[in-house]
DNA sequence: CGAACAAATGATATCGATCTCATTGCATTG
DNA sequence: CAATGCAATGAGATCGATATCATTTGTTCG
């Protein structure tokens, strides 16, 4: 591939005009910028973003790190990340992490060595993490989202999962429900996971009922009913329950209905993130909508904010409560 | 941050030697390589790789350009990618065109600036792409996914389209329905597109039943009832339909159901992807499953061929009917 | 012990751009 | 017309690594 020296040569230029052509054009007189931008035509020539980063020491690259692109919660945050990012003239090195640590590390180290200006990560746990650990030793700024802002020292973009998860819990108990579970992923100790389920004990507490304890599941992402069965029979059995993510929230509705379980009339099903999806089923999603576009908006302007050497703590983006068919009234009994 | 120039000063070695003592350590003596870790150690050294990629001339980055990470079958598909390309010490840049033709040429020329070794898309319309023609006269190799291998020249992954779309109207004629729909987003000239729709027609006249025209959706990923109300009364209404992609699907039985019919009684609802929520609803989407992470793996190993200058045409990766509960003998009528 | 050869190390050019500083060109002005 | 000043251009260093080739060191063997 042809570069600027050759340009410079066709052209008759030194390669410091050749240069300037391109990236501050007014310093050259209109003759010569044509003669140039002619040359670099003839020779196909296209400028070398490595050299550039090279010399120039920034690369205009963000590292993103999720857990992983199969939750829509994840990729739709994804999407409006890259949106932005392009809009500044930044590109993004996208990684998954599957919540492993070790891949954490060595993704982190990674996209270091290609000296990224910045990192958008969602880790395990914010609060006991060995990478950011790791980071706070580093220059390079860095920002988590969905994490919340807790002793980690980072600054975080999301919504305040506390009190989302109260908002959910209240919303059914405003229904009228008053045996109302919990059911979450693997990870119980997660930072998300423990605010999710402080915000339904304080709104349970505050309504005069018992929290019960955490149903952990599995998988992330899928529910399995048999965990659940026994919380469903006897004289106190749920009447709703609170999914900890909408993909499982979706597939516990599922397993109910295939189990002969209605949705909502025997069981209220509530799910927490907001994924597009959820409003198209049937029953629809009854949801906490994280803004996951504005979230990842947010993320891409306070971290170049950060770049730039701004000091910024961004505020918790607002939850919504996305009504749905999915929770209704409890049956009498 | 300190360079290798500054640790083999530390170390007491040329610079050479320092190189050497990560890249190739079996060509410095054992001490020495040892001073050099230690001197690294000390200084907190990270090997640059940008200065890396512009003097060897390989950046270990593969573009990936997908139309948006809203629609799961891609953000799975790049999960995928993402796995594969980390094991073999590359890394992804990742873009969404939104099926934006100027967004896509942007894109595109924003990747070979950053001189990635190769390039992944998924483009609208494989046979009349602005991006492919300007793609056809550059050496960096390119990869199309789900892009049929079609008169674009460009070697491409995914799977058989006509025949995966008539699997999918043969098993509702195998279900026994004879009135059978296709609907569709919008771009119905798009390759993919075409190529289903000439599938069911194939598989409609194989069964001796007269192909319907097809119903075009105003969005990628949301049906609306009303455009396909007019098909689902009278006479000869429909008792099945196919759509293009699992969330029109998912959609469209969301809006059904709302409406008052019942999936599968009143009508057979199929989708197109296979993405990992529709086993998991209720009622379960029946679909052609196409092998995303297979998919994803595939074309990155393809890719890598490629960029070794193997020259190599890939086979299309098998499809596969799964069966769900959104689609049903028809009501006898 | 010295020659011959391999192993280890060093010196220097290079990748492709930009930056700094020096120089040239040209117009303005006293 | 020479002096002044700014606009335009050029020369060369630089970013941080690797590649090539030369040189030194060390080992083996006649």
């Amino acid at each position: 591939m042809a570069d600027l020296l050759s340009v410079a040569k066709l052209a008759g230029v030194s390669r410091a005009t050749a240069a300037r052509a391109f990236s501050s054009p007014d310093l050259v007189r209109p003759a010569t910028r044509e003669r140039v931008l002619n040359a670099a035509q003839q020779l196909a020539f296209r400028p070398n973003k490595v050299a550039q980063q090279l010399r120039t020491q920034a690369t205009q690259m963000i590292g993103v790190m999720v857990p992983s692109l199969n939750n829509p919660v994840f990729a739709e945050q994804l999407q409006a990340m890259e949106v932005a990012a392009r809009a500044e003239g930044y590109s993004l090195i996208v990684t998954t992490s599957e919540y492993s640590p070790s891949r954490e590390g060595d993704i982190v180290e990674e996209m270091l060595r290609q000296r990224v200006e910045g990192l958008v990560l969602t880790v395990a746990e914010a609060d006991n993490s060995a990478v950011l650990d790791k980071l706070r030793l580093e220059t390079t700024p860095c920002l988590l989202v969905y994490n919340p802002t807790g002793s980690s020292g980072f600054p975080s973009v999301g919504v305040d999962n506390r009190a989302a998860s109260a908002d959910a819990t209240r919303h059914l108990v405003a229904l009228g429900h008053k045996r109302i579970g919990m059911v979450a992923g693997p990870l119980l100790q997660s930072d998300r996971a423990q605010q999710r389920f402080e915000g339904y004990c304080h709104a349970m507490g505050e309504a005069g009922l018992t929290p019960r304890p955490l149903v952990e599941m599995a998988r992330h992402t899928q529910a399995d009913l048999a965990s659940l069965t026994p919380q469903l029979a006897g004289a106190d059995a749920l009447t709703g329950v609170i999914c900890t993510n909408d993909l499982l929230a979706i597939s516990l509705m599922g397993e109910l209905q295939r189990g002969g379980f209605r949705v909502p009339d025997d069981l209220s099903v509530m799910g927490f993130d907001g994924i597009a999806l959820g409003k198209h089923l049937y029953p629809s999603l009854c949801t906490i909508e994280q803004p996951r576009a504005e979230i990842g908006r947010s993320a891409v302007h306070t971290l170049l904010a950060m770049i730039r050497g701004e000091c910024c703590t961004p505020a918790p983006l607002p939850h919504a409560l996305r009504k749905g068919e999915s929770a209704g009234t409890p049956a009498s009994r």
